[in-house]
DNA sequence: TTTAATTAACTGATGAGTCAGTTAGGAGGG
DNA sequence: CCCTCCTAACTGACTCATCAGTTAATTAAA
Protein backbone atom coordinates (compact mmCIF):
# COMPACT_ATOMS: atom_id res chain seq x y z
CA UNK A 1 0.00 0.00 0.00
CA UNK A 2 2.73 2.63 0.66
CA UNK A 3 0.42 5.07 1.15
CA UNK A 4 2.57 7.19 3.88
CA UNK A 5 6.23 6.72 3.68
CA UNK A 6 8.28 8.44 6.22
CA UNK A 7 11.48 10.54 7.25
CA UNK A 8 13.91 7.88 8.99
CA UNK A 9 13.67 10.06 12.64
CA UNK A 10 9.84 10.38 12.33
CA UNK A 11 8.95 6.01 11.75
CA UNK A 12 11.21 5.29 14.23
CA UNK A 13 9.87 7.75 17.08
CA UNK A 14 6.54 6.52 16.19
CA UNK A 15 7.76 2.56 16.79
CA UNK A 16 9.58 3.87 19.82
CA UNK A 17 6.14 5.72 21.11
CA UNK A 18 3.84 2.86 20.65
CA UNK A 19 6.45 0.19 21.77
CA UNK A 20 6.83 2.07 25.45
CA UNK A 21 2.93 2.32 25.71
CA UNK A 22 2.68 -1.43 24.86
CA UNK A 23 5.42 -2.46 26.84
CA UNK A 24 3.62 -0.67 29.64
CA UNK A 25 -0.05 -1.67 29.39
CA UNK A 26 0.62 -4.92 28.08
CA UNK A 27 4.09 -5.80 29.72
CA UNK A 28 7.05 -6.52 27.49
CA UNK A 29 6.72 -10.31 27.00
CA UNK A 30 3.09 -10.40 26.19
CA UNK A 31 3.93 -7.20 23.72
CA UNK A 32 4.62 -9.28 20.45
CA UNK A 33 6.62 -6.96 17.49
CA UNK A 34 3.48 -7.56 15.39
CA UNK A 35 1.08 -5.89 17.70
CA UNK A 36 3.77 -3.16 17.62
CA UNK A 37 3.87 -3.00 13.75
CA UNK A 38 -0.08 -3.22 13.33
CA UNK A 39 -0.90 -0.39 15.32
CA UNK A 40 1.77 2.07 13.35
CA UNK A 41 0.26 0.40 10.12
CA UNK A 42 3.64 -1.12 8.95
CA UNK A 43 4.84 -4.58 8.07
CA UNK A 44 7.48 -6.03 10.39
CA UNK A 45 10.03 -6.09 8.28
CA UNK A 46 10.03 -2.28 8.75
CA UNK A 47 10.31 -2.98 12.16
CA UNK A 48 13.61 -4.15 11.44
CA UNK A 49 15.12 -2.31 9.05
CA UNK A 50 14.66 0.35 12.21
CA UNK A 51 15.64 -1.79 15.14
CA UNK A 52 18.20 -4.91 15.82
CA UNK A 53 15.64 -6.42 17.71
CA UNK A 54 12.87 -6.34 20.14
CA UNK A 55 15.72 -5.74 22.84
CA UNK A 56 17.45 -3.12 21.21
CA UNK A 57 14.18 -0.89 21.21
CA UNK A 58 13.33 -1.07 24.53
CA UNK A 59 16.99 -0.23 25.73
CA UNK A 60 16.47 2.81 23.13
CA UNK A 61 13.62 3.92 24.91
CA UNK A 62 14.89 3.39 28.32
CA UNK A 63 17.98 5.04 27.69
CA UNK A 64 16.00 8.15 26.45
CA UNK A 65 13.68 7.90 29.59
CA UNK A 66 17.07 7.74 31.81
CA UNK A 67 18.39 10.99 29.93
CA UNK A 68 14.63 13.13 30.34
CA UNK A 69 14.09 11.68 34.55
CA UNK A 70 17.53 13.14 35.45
CA UNK A 71 16.74 16.20 33.85
CA UNK A 72 13.37 16.61 35.78
CA UNK A 73 15.06 15.77 39.26
CA UNK A 74 18.00 18.29 38.18
CA UNK A 75 15.56 20.68 38.03
CA UNK A 76 14.15 20.09 40.86
CA UNK A 77 16.96 20.53 43.14
CA UNK A 78 17.68 24.04 42.16
CA UNK A 79 17.04 25.86 45.36
CA UNK A 80 19.28 26.97 47.48
CA UNK A 81 19.05 25.96 51.12
CA UNK A 82 19.73 27.56 54.11
CA UNK A 83 17.09 26.27 57.12
CA UNK A 84 15.20 23.46 57.77
CA UNK A 85 12.27 24.85 56.39
CA UNK A 86 14.30 25.38 53.18
CA UNK A 87 14.91 22.51 52.71
CA UNK A 88 11.75 20.77 53.11
CA UNK A 89 10.40 23.16 50.55
CA UNK A 90 13.15 21.97 48.31
CA UNK A 91 12.29 18.44 48.96
CA UNK A 92 8.69 19.03 47.92
CA UNK A 93 10.15 20.94 44.70
CA UNK A 94 11.78 17.61 43.56
CA UNK A 95 8.74 15.17 44.76
CA UNK A 96 6.38 17.74 42.57
CA UNK A 97 8.71 17.42 39.74
CA UNK A 98 9.09 13.81 40.07
CA UNK A 99 5.67 13.58 40.32
CA UNK A 100 4.55 15.77 37.17
CA UNK A 101 7.13 14.20 35.16
CA UNK A 102 5.83 10.87 36.45
CA UNK A 103 1.69 12.49 35.14
CA UNK A 104 3.39 13.49 31.58
CA UNK A 105 5.25 10.27 31.34
CA UNK A 106 3.24 7.64 32.89
CA UNK A 107 4.12 4.20 30.38
CA UNK A 108 7.80 4.91 31.11
CA UNK A 109 7.55 5.27 34.61
CA UNK A 110 5.57 2.48 34.68
CA UNK A 111 7.96 0.15 33.76
CA UNK A 112 10.91 1.19 35.23
CA UNK A 113 8.53 0.98 38.61
CA UNK A 114 7.41 -2.57 37.28
CA UNK A 115 10.96 -3.98 36.22
CA UNK A 116 11.16 -5.94 33.12
CA UNK A 117 13.08 -8.89 35.65
CA UNK A 118 12.88 -11.42 32.66
CA UNK A 119 15.38 -9.85 30.52
CA UNK A 120 18.83 -9.53 32.56
CA UNK A 121 20.05 -6.98 30.16
CA UNK A 122 16.52 -4.68 30.34
CA UNK A 123 16.81 -4.91 33.79
CA UNK A 124 20.17 -4.00 34.45
CA UNK A 125 19.40 -1.42 32.35
CA UNK A 126 16.24 0.15 34.45
CA UNK A 127 18.70 -0.48 37.57
CA UNK A 128 20.78 1.99 36.15
CA UNK A 129 18.34 4.56 36.38
CA UNK A 130 16.95 3.91 39.65
CA UNK A 131 20.27 3.64 40.76
CA UNK A 132 20.95 7.41 39.06
CA UNK A 133 17.87 8.82 40.88
CA UNK A 134 19.04 7.15 44.54
CA UNK A 135 22.62 9.10 44.08
CA UNK A 136 20.78 12.26 42.82
CA UNK A 137 18.97 12.12 46.50
CA UNK A 138 22.09 11.07 48.15
CA UNK A 139 23.66 14.24 46.97
CA UNK A 140 20.69 16.39 48.07
CA UNK A 141 21.30 15.13 51.78
CA UNK A 142 24.64 15.05 52.00
CA UNK A 143 24.79 18.66 51.42
CA UNK A 144 21.72 19.02 53.93
CA UNK A 145 24.03 17.34 56.31
CA UNK A 146 27.04 19.84 55.16
CA UNK A 147 24.78 22.53 56.40
CA UNK A 148 24.14 20.98 59.58
CA UNK A 149 20.75 20.75 59.33
CA UNK A 150 20.26 16.61 59.77
CA UNK A 151 21.15 14.75 62.63
CA UNK A 152 24.99 14.19 62.44
CA UNK A 153 24.82 10.62 62.80
CA UNK A 154 22.60 10.20 59.82
CA UNK A 155 24.09 8.26 56.78
CA UNK A 156 23.60 9.69 53.72
CA UNK A 157 23.13 7.15 51.27
CA UNK A 158 20.76 4.86 53.65
CA UNK A 159 19.10 7.64 54.32
CA UNK A 160 18.78 7.85 50.35
CA UNK A 161 17.36 4.42 49.94
CA UNK A 162 14.90 5.10 52.12
CA UNK A 163 13.67 8.33 50.71
CA UNK A 164 14.18 6.52 46.75
CA UNK A 165 11.94 3.60 49.02
CA UNK A 166 9.40 5.80 49.45
CA UNK A 167 9.23 7.25 46.34
CA UNK A 168 8.81 4.29 44.45
CA UNK A 169 5.95 3.17 46.92
CA UNK A 170 4.09 6.13 46.60
CA UNK A 171 4.20 6.53 42.74
CA UNK A 172 3.67 3.10 42.42
CA UNK A 173 0.07 3.33 44.41
CA UNK A 174 -0.43 6.65 43.10
CA UNK A 175 0.27 5.46 38.89
CA UNK A 176 -1.66 2.31 39.01
CA UNK A 177 -4.75 3.18 39.75
CA UNK A 178 -6.20 0.31 38.59
CA UNK A 179 -4.59 -1.95 41.04
CA UNK A 180 -7.12 -2.81 43.53
CA UNK A 181 -4.71 -2.23 45.74
CA UNK A 182 -4.18 0.81 48.04
CA UNK A 183 -7.31 2.71 46.98
CA UNK A 184 -5.85 5.04 49.75
CA UNK A 185 -4.15 7.40 47.43
CA UNK A 186 -7.34 7.74 45.58
CA UNK A 187 -9.18 9.89 48.16
CA UNK A 188 -6.18 12.80 48.30
CA UNK A 189 -5.18 15.16 45.78
CA UNK A 190 -1.68 15.03 44.33
CA UNK A 191 -0.80 18.18 46.17
CA UNK A 192 -1.71 16.53 49.50
CA UNK A 193 -0.36 12.77 49.08
CA UNK A 194 3.53 14.80 48.14
CA UNK A 195 2.86 16.92 51.07
CA UNK A 196 2.22 14.01 53.41
CA UNK A 197 5.09 11.86 51.92
CA UNK A 198 7.61 14.77 52.83
CA UNK A 199 6.55 15.57 55.95
CA UNK A 200 6.93 11.72 56.28
CA UNK A 201 10.43 11.82 54.93
CA UNK A 202 11.69 14.19 57.42
CA UNK A 203 9.53 13.82 60.60
CA UNK A 204 8.37 10.33 60.34
CA UNK A 205 5.40 9.07 61.40
CA UNK A 206 5.15 11.07 64.97
CA UNK A 207 4.91 13.72 62.30
CA UNK A 208 5.81 17.64 63.79
CA UNK B 1 13.65 -45.66 35.23
CA UNK B 2 11.10 -45.40 38.14
CA UNK B 3 13.94 -45.72 40.83
CA UNK B 4 12.07 -43.95 43.45
CA UNK B 5 8.43 -43.42 43.61
CA UNK B 6 7.09 -40.81 46.47
CA UNK B 7 3.94 -40.21 48.13
CA UNK B 8 1.59 -38.00 46.48
CA UNK B 9 2.22 -34.98 48.74
CA UNK B 10 6.39 -35.33 48.91
CA UNK B 11 6.55 -35.35 45.30
CA UNK B 12 3.79 -32.26 45.22
CA UNK B 13 6.34 -30.64 47.55
CA UNK B 14 9.31 -31.46 45.66
CA UNK B 15 7.88 -29.93 42.61
CA UNK B 16 6.41 -27.06 44.32
CA UNK B 17 10.02 -25.94 46.47
CA UNK B 18 12.07 -26.79 42.75
CA UNK B 19 9.44 -24.36 41.04
CA UNK B 20 9.91 -21.82 44.02
CA UNK B 21 13.60 -21.68 43.61
CA UNK B 22 13.16 -21.73 39.66
CA UNK B 23 10.59 -18.82 39.63
CA UNK B 24 13.10 -16.42 41.91
CA UNK B 25 16.41 -17.10 40.11
CA UNK B 26 15.49 -17.25 36.74
CA UNK B 27 12.16 -15.11 36.49
CA UNK B 28 9.17 -17.17 36.04
CA UNK B 29 9.03 -16.77 31.78
CA UNK B 30 12.37 -18.18 31.99
CA UNK B 31 11.66 -21.14 33.82
CA UNK B 32 10.56 -24.09 31.72
CA UNK B 33 7.89 -26.79 33.02
CA UNK B 34 11.60 -29.10 31.68
CA UNK B 35 14.01 -27.22 33.82
CA UNK B 36 11.55 -28.58 36.78
CA UNK B 37 11.01 -31.70 35.96
CA UNK B 38 14.97 -32.01 34.66
CA UNK B 39 16.09 -30.64 38.61
CA UNK B 40 13.35 -33.13 40.01
CA UNK B 41 14.47 -36.10 37.65
CA UNK B 42 10.82 -36.92 36.59
CA UNK B 43 9.17 -36.86 33.29
CA UNK B 44 7.29 -33.85 32.05
CA UNK B 45 4.36 -35.83 32.35
CA UNK B 46 4.48 -36.56 36.00
CA UNK B 47 4.12 -32.46 36.59
CA UNK B 48 1.43 -32.63 34.68
CA UNK B 49 -0.26 -35.36 37.17
CA UNK B 50 0.47 -33.04 39.85
CA UNK B 51 -0.35 -29.79 38.76
CA UNK B 52 -2.67 -28.48 36.25
CA UNK B 53 -0.44 -26.21 34.71
CA UNK B 54 2.35 -23.92 35.10
CA UNK B 55 0.03 -21.09 36.41
CA UNK B 56 -1.70 -23.30 39.12
CA UNK B 57 1.73 -24.65 40.91
CA UNK B 58 2.86 -20.80 40.86
CA UNK B 59 -0.42 -19.80 42.37
CA UNK B 60 -0.62 -22.52 44.70
CA UNK B 61 3.29 -21.65 45.78
CA UNK B 62 2.11 -17.94 46.86
CA UNK B 63 -1.18 -19.03 48.60
CA UNK B 64 0.70 -21.02 50.84
CA UNK B 65 3.79 -18.40 51.11
CA UNK B 66 0.67 -15.66 51.71
CA UNK B 67 -0.34 -17.27 54.77
CA UNK B 68 3.07 -18.27 56.23
CA UNK B 69 3.82 -14.31 55.90
CA UNK B 70 1.14 -13.16 57.56
CA UNK B 71 1.82 -15.57 60.39
CA UNK B 72 4.86 -14.05 60.97
CA UNK B 73 3.44 -10.50 60.63
CA UNK B 74 1.14 -11.81 63.53
CA UNK B 75 4.02 -13.11 65.96
CA UNK B 76 6.04 -9.69 65.31
CA UNK B 77 2.64 -7.97 66.76
CA UNK B 78 2.44 -9.44 69.46
CA UNK B 79 3.45 -6.84 71.95
CA UNK B 80 1.24 -4.44 74.42
CA UNK B 81 2.31 -0.78 73.96
CA UNK B 82 1.67 1.61 76.11
CA UNK B 83 4.21 4.80 75.35
CA UNK B 84 6.16 5.52 72.18
CA UNK B 85 9.21 3.26 73.54
CA UNK B 86 6.75 0.23 73.36
CA UNK B 87 5.99 1.47 69.67
CA UNK B 88 9.49 1.46 68.46
CA UNK B 89 10.17 -1.77 70.39
CA UNK B 90 6.80 -3.27 68.55
CA UNK B 91 7.85 -2.07 65.17
CA UNK B 92 11.22 -3.45 65.32
CA UNK B 93 10.05 -6.77 66.04
CA UNK B 94 7.85 -6.88 63.00
CA UNK B 95 10.75 -5.68 60.72
CA UNK B 96 12.70 -8.26 62.91
CA UNK B 97 10.10 -10.91 62.27
CA UNK B 98 9.93 -9.95 58.66
CA UNK B 99 13.57 -10.05 57.78
CA UNK B 100 14.08 -13.28 59.00
CA UNK B 101 11.34 -14.53 57.37
CA UNK B 102 12.59 -13.48 54.31
CA UNK B 103 16.24 -15.04 55.75
CA UNK B 104 14.53 -17.94 55.26
CA UNK B 105 12.28 -17.58 52.60
CA UNK B 106 14.77 -16.06 50.38
CA UNK B 107 13.02 -17.30 46.79
CA UNK B 108 9.31 -16.59 48.61
CA UNK B 109 10.33 -12.64 48.89
CA UNK B 110 12.12 -12.18 45.88
CA UNK B 111 9.23 -13.00 44.28
CA UNK B 112 6.67 -11.33 45.88
CA UNK B 113 9.15 -8.02 45.24
CA UNK B 114 9.80 -8.76 42.31
CA UNK B 115 6.21 -9.01 40.81
CA UNK B 116 4.92 -11.33 38.17
CA UNK B 117 4.06 -8.64 36.05
CA UNK B 118 3.65 -10.73 32.69
CA UNK B 119 0.86 -12.61 34.47
CA UNK B 120 -1.88 -10.80 35.45
CA UNK B 121 -3.25 -13.46 37.34
CA UNK B 122 -0.06 -14.48 38.96
CA UNK B 123 0.37 -10.46 39.93
CA UNK B 124 -3.13 -10.45 41.84
CA UNK B 125 -2.35 -12.81 43.78
CA UNK B 126 1.60 -11.19 44.58
CA UNK B 127 -0.62 -8.06 45.27
CA UNK B 128 -2.98 -9.47 47.69
CA UNK B 129 -0.12 -10.76 49.49
CA UNK B 130 0.99 -7.04 49.89
CA UNK B 131 -1.96 -5.73 50.49
CA UNK B 132 -2.74 -8.05 53.12
CA UNK B 133 0.19 -6.92 54.54
CA UNK B 134 -0.42 -3.21 54.41
CA UNK B 135 -2.93 -3.90 56.01
CA UNK B 136 -1.44 -5.46 59.17
CA UNK B 137 0.49 -2.34 59.17
CA UNK B 138 -2.44 -0.12 59.08
CA UNK B 139 -3.87 -1.46 61.61
CA UNK B 140 -0.49 -1.28 64.18
CA UNK B 141 -0.97 2.68 63.43
CA UNK B 142 -4.49 2.53 64.00
CA UNK B 143 -4.11 1.24 67.62
CA UNK B 144 -1.64 3.47 68.39
CA UNK B 145 -3.31 6.11 66.98
CA UNK B 146 -5.95 5.35 69.26
CA UNK B 147 -3.49 5.32 72.21
CA UNK B 148 -2.62 8.83 71.35
CA UNK B 149 0.87 7.80 70.58
CA UNK B 150 1.31 9.76 67.16
CA UNK B 151 -0.09 12.77 65.81
CA UNK B 152 -3.89 13.40 65.87
CA UNK B 153 -4.13 14.26 62.26
CA UNK B 154 -2.20 11.06 60.85
CA UNK B 155 -4.16 9.21 58.54
CA UNK B 156 -3.21 5.60 59.35
CA UNK B 157 -4.15 4.00 55.61
CA UNK B 158 -1.57 6.78 54.37
CA UNK B 159 1.42 6.13 57.28
CA UNK B 160 0.87 2.03 56.32
CA UNK B 161 1.75 3.02 52.69
CA UNK B 162 4.82 4.54 54.10
CA UNK B 163 5.68 1.90 56.04
CA UNK B 164 5.19 -0.61 53.54
CA UNK B 165 7.43 1.39 50.86
CA UNK B 166 9.96 1.57 53.15
CA UNK B 167 9.83 -2.21 53.52
CA UNK B 168 9.88 -3.14 49.88
CA UNK B 169 12.46 -1.13 49.47
CA UNK B 170 15.28 -1.93 52.09
CA UNK B 171 14.09 -5.76 51.55
CA UNK B 172 14.68 -6.01 48.12
CA UNK B 173 18.03 -3.79 48.33
CA UNK B 174 19.20 -6.23 51.51
CA UNK B 175 17.92 -9.33 49.27
CA UNK B 176 19.16 -8.60 46.40
CA UNK B 177 22.98 -8.30 47.31
CA UNK B 178 24.15 -9.58 43.65
CA UNK B 179 22.57 -6.54 42.06
CA UNK B 180 24.60 -3.66 41.33
CA UNK B 181 22.03 -1.13 42.69
CA UNK B 182 22.87 0.32 46.44
CA UNK B 183 25.73 -1.37 47.95
CA UNK B 184 25.45 0.60 51.08
CA UNK B 185 23.44 -1.80 52.93
CA UNK B 186 26.39 -4.64 52.35
CA UNK B 187 28.45 -2.46 54.69
CA UNK B 188 26.01 -2.56 57.48
CA UNK B 189 24.41 -5.16 59.79
CA UNK B 190 21.19 -6.78 59.88
CA UNK B 191 20.69 -5.32 63.24
CA UNK B 192 21.87 -2.03 62.13
CA UNK B 193 19.81 -1.53 58.68
CA UNK B 194 16.41 -2.48 61.21
CA UNK B 195 17.31 0.09 63.31
CA UNK B 196 18.14 2.99 60.97
CA UNK B 197 14.98 1.46 59.23
CA UNK B 198 12.72 1.95 62.41
CA UNK B 199 14.27 5.47 63.29
CA UNK B 200 13.41 6.83 60.22
CA UNK B 201 9.61 5.30 60.14
CA UNK B 202 9.30 7.14 63.49
CA UNK B 203 11.37 10.32 63.72
CA UNK B 204 12.24 11.15 59.67
CA UNK B 205 15.47 12.22 58.08
CA UNK B 206 16.12 14.63 61.20
CA UNK B 207 16.09 12.09 63.43
CA UNK B 208 16.08 12.07 67.09
C1' DT C 1 -6.18 -56.88 40.03
C1' DT C 2 -6.89 -52.31 40.52
C1' DT C 3 -5.18 -47.71 40.60
C1' DA C 4 -1.89 -44.16 41.79
C1' DA C 5 2.14 -42.58 39.84
C1' DT C 6 5.08 -42.29 36.19
C1' DT C 7 7.27 -42.38 31.39
C1' DA C 8 8.72 -40.80 26.76
C1' DA C 9 7.53 -39.46 22.65
C1' DC C 10 4.34 -36.55 20.67
C1' DT C 11 1.46 -32.14 19.02
C1' DG C 12 0.42 -27.64 17.94
C1' DA C 13 0.63 -22.94 18.57
C1' DT C 14 3.34 -19.18 18.88
C1' DG C 15 6.31 -15.44 17.87
C1' DA C 16 11.13 -13.52 16.93
C1' DG C 17 13.75 -12.76 13.29
C1' DT C 18 14.86 -13.29 7.87
C1' DC C 19 14.84 -12.36 3.10
C1' DA C 20 13.96 -11.70 -1.76
C1' DG C 21 11.59 -8.58 -3.88
C1' DT C 22 8.95 -3.79 -4.48
C1' DT C 23 8.24 1.26 -4.54
C1' DA C 24 8.38 6.25 -3.34
C1' DG C 25 10.77 10.15 -4.04
C1' DG C 26 14.82 12.91 -4.37
C1' DA C 27 19.51 13.94 -6.87
C1' DG C 28 21.52 14.95 -10.97
C1' DG C 29 21.93 15.21 -15.97
C1' DG C 30 20.11 16.72 -20.19
C1' DC D 1 10.88 20.72 -16.73
C1' DC D 2 11.21 16.02 -17.59
C1' DC D 3 13.47 11.74 -17.41
C1' DT D 4 16.33 8.43 -15.61
C1' DC D 5 18.53 5.97 -11.70
C1' DC D 6 19.53 5.06 -7.09
C1' DT D 7 18.60 3.79 -2.61
C1' DA D 8 16.18 4.47 1.77
C1' DA D 9 12.09 2.70 3.33
C1' DC D 10 9.04 -0.79 3.08
C1' DT D 11 6.37 -5.40 2.13
C1' DG D 12 4.59 -9.95 3.40
C1' DA D 13 5.30 -14.47 3.26
C1' DC D 14 8.53 -17.44 5.11
C1' DT D 15 11.63 -20.18 8.63
C1' DC D 16 12.65 -22.29 12.69
C1' DA D 17 13.34 -22.90 17.44
C1' DT D 18 10.82 -23.13 21.53
C1' DC D 19 7.77 -24.83 25.03
C1' DA D 20 3.18 -25.63 27.34
C1' DG D 21 0.41 -29.16 27.44
C1' DT D 22 -1.26 -34.27 25.79
C1' DT D 23 -1.57 -39.15 25.49
C1' DA D 24 -1.09 -44.08 25.28
C1' DA D 25 1.52 -47.25 27.36
C1' DT D 26 3.89 -48.99 31.64
C1' DT D 27 4.92 -50.16 36.46
C1' DA D 28 5.10 -50.16 41.57
C1' DA D 29 2.49 -50.89 45.39
C1' DA D 30 -1.69 -51.97 48.21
Amino acid sequence: MMQDRMRRQDRKQQLLAIALELFATKGFENTKISDIVAKAEVSQGTFYWHFESKEAICLEMLEAGRVQILNAIQIGYRTTKVDVKDSVVSSMNIFEHIFQFAEENPFLMQIILKGIHSQPTLQAKVDEIKTDMEAAFAKNIRRAKELHMTNEHINPEMQAVFVMSLLEGVLSRWLFKTSSSSQVLQHHSLQQIIEETVKFEFFGIFGV
